[in-house]
DNA sequence: TCTTTACATTCCAGTAACTGGAGACTTTAT
DNA sequence: ATAAAGTCTCCAGTTACTGGAATGTAAAGA
């Protein structure tokens, strides 16, 4: 099938399949009168696979590992373990940082009345 | 004072201080002789204040309204309240995402039981 | 004073993961 | 036959820096 096609199959954009080419993650066959790109469903699991890990917050090189064990029928279960249980501790960090910033932030609005004057609790305290 | 001295006093890197200068938002006068550029207190309260923006999470172009803000004697809180709460509304928008990611992963997580076979849920729910 | 060392400058490239657009070619529909 | 839609490659831009090379200046020690 040609791109859009896999495109729409796998959730991504045209311009995501492509770049996943282009970066070797996804290379499809190629049609020889036109050269247009030629997905199998093989290659759309794959799209599938790497919009998923994506949505989870794996990044490109992660994608590659994942993909790779995913492709090895040999493979343990213990690296994807593994590689999930730091991603989860990454994202606890981000939560955590998320959580204070949201904290200070929204102590910092309930202080400022918001009106035309000047003066401004979060202003002041940005120039601490 | 030189660059190093006010990126130590703003707690930013020398390279970071150097950038907000290319990108016009702290211009420090400079030095004739040596061309070396020179930052004054005032200076390095604006590299503070953009500094403790940027940890809450404003962008450079939100940092430039705040700062343009926090420099204009008459303004008013109300813009600055606006700003934040937006802000906060889009910190609670990621922390709801994260959130879901960290279930999701945890679940899986717990599913899987991490040996050397090739069993694998994570594997298998990314695949799907 | 000379020299070493530390600090400063500019400029270019790279990061992550795409996205947008130009210009050219192919396929499909009318 | 022609027009519209889809595809191709290649280049540039995004965000907010960071790293490095080549070069110039300042401060400290012998």
């Amino acid at each position: 099938m040609n791109i859009s096609q896999a495109a729409k199959l796998s959730g991504l954009s045209v311009k995501t399949v492509r770049y996943y080419a282009d970066i070797k993650m996804v290379e499809p066959a190629r049609n020889i009168q036109s050269g247009y790109r030629s997905y199998s469903n093989d290659d759309v699991a794959k799209l599938n696979f790497i919009g998923k890990a994506r949505r989870f917050n794996f990044s490109i090189e992660e994608c590659r590992e994942l993909l790779s064990l995913y492709q090895d029928k040999n493979r343990s279960s213990k690296e994807v373990k593994k590689l999930t249980l730091a991603k989860i501790a990454s994202i606890d960090e981000k939560l955590k940082e998320f959580h204070s910033l949201r904290d200070e932030l929204s102590h910092l609005v309930n202080c400022c009345n918001g009106d035309d004057r000047p003066s401004c609790p979060i202003l002041d305290e940005l120039s601490k």
